[in-house]
DNA sequence: CCTCCTACTTCAACGGCGTTGAAGTCAAAC
DNA sequence: GTTTGACTTCAACGCCGTTGAAGTAGGAGG
């Protein structure tokens, strides 16, 4: 049988799972695919290309699945623990998209959809893109930790053990006194508290306007 | 000459400058110090150790040149700036941090201070602990972002194009109005609005207190 | 002065990587 | 039936991180 763009598609996301990103070579790829590494090659110019593809595929429903007729203050949180969720559904899913640009068909919705709230809630184009920016690096960049910690040897012992190795109480009194939530066991509030927080920031730049019940 | 920890850090350092982080190998490292490949390896285990040193050094002053006795209002960002500038003066300084975990010195410094200044704002253990974190993330993604704008090819002309043709004015038109604020001409205002952003969501998470006169 | 030991370096190799291009195959279109 | 273009194979190029055995040199101890 010949290959669809479609079906490499969907097993490189599985090898991804499998074998994560640095796992994932376009030679292991064609070996999941039962072909030849070259075939691979015709249907991606690039592994480039197909990361940005892949990249993109996660973020498939992410925009579409918006409750309609609430208040930005509730939508704005729900796309973005959307994007977490569609980051978490596989493995290394976020790294997939540290220091990427893909102006994709579902990248550009999931833009559109949170420039377009922000823009409800009254900000100027340049106000709704920026905090979109911010929201969005958030939730990244939060994401990656997650997995990181996740993907970690031993359960994360030897890393908790490093860091407690490398921590002062004289010269870390701070740091000593939150380590317990440094490496949080609790990744839902930690993400939670942060998009509140960031929520938070983005209702005070935005107008004064009478927020929804959910503002404080 | 035998080499030194230190020397082998300093010129990995002039070596990213000049090849970028993927253009950094062990092979071309060593190459840079004039000797073979295997002599690095008895100064860092492995490549991961290396870049982690490389990390930690970008950061050695970032902690240290706060100024002192002012609101934690001013400082907060002041660090936040510090840490942008440290990534900046090397060249994908922001993506060696990405997805990485070392608790060295400087590294830990810069946490102790961020986290000392949240609870002398008022924050509880836990809350500095994610705060910082949630200001932390911002800046990296940020500045991320930033150096790949930079690197990229034809001035970014390219990369503008694609984007411009993957927009669609009737299914983006919220993306199509704010574009020029999408590809930002202006990083240092849009570091900055981010930035601002997020100290006033620390700011509402903080308790009431007075604020200093830069809190709006 | 000589020996020895440790710190450091060389050298050669392993297996794997992304990518390329020429040559082959095979099904649908004419 | 032949042609054509989509698709695949195959072999190779020049890289990569890492390893381990063998060499070298320079200072400490005799």
């Amino acid at each position: 049988m010949r290959l669809t763009r479609e079906h490499v598609l969907a097993v490189a996301l599985d090898v991804l799972d499998e074998a994560g990103l640095d796992g994932l070579t376009m030679r292991r790829l064609s070996a999941a695919l039962g072909v030849e590494n070259g075939a691979t090659y015709w249907h991606f110019r690039s592994k480039q290309e197909l990361l940005e593809h892949m990249a993109d595929a996660l973020l498939a429903e992410v925009a579409t699945e918006l409750p309609a007729d609430r208040p930005w203050d509730e939508l704005v949180p729900a796309l973005a623990r959307g994007l977490r969720r569609a980051l978490l559904s596989r493995r290394d899913g976020a790294r997939l998209f540290s220091g990427r640009f893909f102006p994709l068909p579902n990248a550009l919705a999931y833009g559109e959809a949170l420039v377009g709230l922000l823009a409800a809630a009254g900000l100027d184009p340049r106000s709704a893109a920026w905090a979109s920016d911010a929201l969005t690096y958030y939730v990244v960049a939060h994401v990656t930790e997650e997995q990181l910690a996740a993907a970690l040897p031993d359960g994360g012992d030897a890393a908790r053990a490093r860091l407690e190795a490398g921590l002062d109480p004289a010269r870390h009194p701070h740091l000593v006194a939150a380590r317990a939530d440094l490496a949080s066991a609790d990744p839902d509030a930690h993400f939670e508290h942060g998009l509140a927080l960031v929520l938070a920031g983005i209702r005070a730049t935005a107008p004064q306007q009478p927020t929804s019940r959910a503002a404080r």
